[in-house]
DNA sequence: CTGAAAGCGCTTACAG
DNA sequence: CTGAAAGCGCTTACAG
């Protein structure tokens, strides 16, 4: 391993002088500095990041929280694989690397601020959180530029989908095709389950702009984000009734649960009733009937978290929650009546 | 940031005891282990492990090296999310964390052993890698603890389904199913295209084994893994030929290309043409009719390469390649004739 | 424009 | 059982 000394003995400066060649930094004369620029490739020089991050107090590393007790599906949940895309490509283009911040090292229990100590982390992207307090609570106090994409936490950036505008768009659209008996499924609620709140919230909003009352026998909750919830939310909404003509599931593994349920019961979607999620996710494309869903728009959510977190941390001082519309995709799960 | 040097202070030894203390190296009483550890605690004592990688060389880094140029989905790849998910509950046992290395650091382009020395890596999984012979022959030449989960590569350990023994197991069933023109649509072919080059050789085996004679005209390459590259292959395969009662898609997203090449043609399935693929990914279940597939046994390859790559990290010399059984998932897409 | 000095926080031999 | 010394590779003021 060549270092910045065996740089500097083969060329007769001083290793100061290599290292403000090597970064561009002081103020050196061209000749020298591109003297030692040759002979660092020459060497075939590459720097030690964990020496610099000593110094500096800068690791150019990104903490990302993943946590995903509402769906259980790990690396394979939706948002994250496409959000951590965008956020990525962005974040690499400043020379940040992205590190999995877990709560456990070695056996032992840290809080994730500790991990982001251990390691000299520089920022934080929140993909899912499952709520506690005290940990958020701790993020946000420290000065650690971080940013959230899929829940509004006091003290701290986000920028997240238009939940609300998306569920008013969706029952918008279900109330258009002449449907006024709309169920819904809702997601789990915990403290900071913003996508759930809001999401039911935008449902009973355009119910009341369409003159439709809201019927709370007519709304079921989801003990998890997954199909199995949305199928045993489902069918505990049809073992109490069945005046509706549409369910609105407020993701779209709660949507495939629902069209299980309501295919056992001899039910046609859309010929009985329409079916609509929220999230975009693939396997809408996919399966029969083809779901009608409201997408996030998670490429633009992953830039604009990295653009975000990057200008946090070139020490901008901001605190702002950006919210990115999502799009209505009109397949073939919902039907006119 | 309380350091080394403040429990020092506070107790009164000095700071290479604590470092000793804290580790549980050396040789102390036990009451000044226990006193310093407290007052640790007290002072909320988190180890820097920037200063400790600079001089132990360690980090407890691994390195994830993932491209899906063949796949072009990025995190979603159905492979990389289960593996990774095992394979990092199995290493943070240890302490270690997941980085992601790319090629790609502030903008300049750096080789994946450049990005592991910047960072003092420990080791490495390589989950997919377009190849690219000349990097791929510099981390088997460095000294670094590395495993790969998709490819055979030389000179690496590798942890990977027994994609010749699955292939031959699932032409076996449709050929117990009463079928003997069975078309193959294979996967793109790379240096390192080891799924790709396996899964093919299987088929034939197995058709030999059966005394089916290879019909080339039945066979036909995609020039991706996705379901596009399926679709069109399978267009292609039509426009050649129809005389097959079956086709064996090298993996399941070219599978449901091929499901909707079929579909176009007004072939019903498994009416008309039975349809198997491989790997297992959660879509096959939900999409009609639901994909008969060989499903790769990706949690246990992820611990399995977890251990394999921790034994490594601890000194042995190994480079093995262990085969992993995948398992025959029979749905509805395929049928007796 | 260039360099000597000190320090980042920790650990590793080596003495005692 | 404990500590003084040196070093990991780099950078930051501060002089000159």
């Amino acid at each position: 391993m060549v270092t910045i000394y065996d740089i500097a003995k083969r060329t007769g400066f001083s290793p100061p002088t290599v290292s403000k060649a090597l970064n561009g930094t002081g103020s050196l004369s061209e000749a020298t500095r591109l003297y030692i620029l040759n002979t660092a490739k020459e060497l075939g020089y590459t720097p030690n990041l964990t020496a610099r991050t000593l110094t500096t107090r800068s690791s150019h590393l990104i903490g990302i929280i993943f946590e995903d007790y509402y769906m259980q599906k790990g690396f394979e949940h939706p948002l994250f694989s496409n959000i951590l895309n965008s956020f990525k490509g962005v974040l690499e283009t400043e020379g940040y690397d992205l590190l999995f911040l877990s709560r456990n090292l070695g056996g032992r229990h840290i809080s994730y601020l500790d991990h982001c100590n251990f390691r000299n982390v520089d920022g934080i992207l929140i993909i899912t959180i499952a709520s506690n307090e005290q940990e958020l609570a701790k993020l946000a106090e420290s000065r650690l530029p971080c940013v959230s994409v899929n829940d509004v936490i006091p003290g701290i950036s986000a920028v997240l989908t238009d939940n609300l505008g998306g569920a008013k768009r969706m029952v918008q659209y279900l109330a258009e095709l002449g449907h006024r008996r709309i169920a819904y499924i809702a997601g789990p609620g915990s403290s900071f389950a913003t996508a759930s709140a809001e999401r039911f919230e935008g449902y009973r909003q355009c119910l009341g702009e369409n003159g439709i009352p809201f019927d709370p026998s007519l709304t079921e909750q989801a003990f998890y984000w997954h199909s199995q919830g949305g199928y045993e939310a489902a069918r505990k909404l049809l073992a109490r009734t069945r005046d509706f003509t549409a369910i609105f599931a407020a993701n779209d593994s709660l949507a495939y649960g629902a069209l299980k349920a309501l295919e056992e019961r001899g039910l046609m979607v859309p010929g009985d009733i329409s079916v609509a999620g929220f999230d975009g996710d693939e396997l809408g494309e996919y399966i029969t009937p083809r779901l009608t869903t409201m997408t996030q728009n998670t490429q633009e959510i992953g830039s604009a978290a990295g653009l975000l977190l990057l200008r946090k941390l070139a020490g901008e001082k901001l605190s702002e929650v950006t919210r990115i519309p999502p799009s209505l995709i009109i397949r073939s799960s919902c039907r006119g009546i």
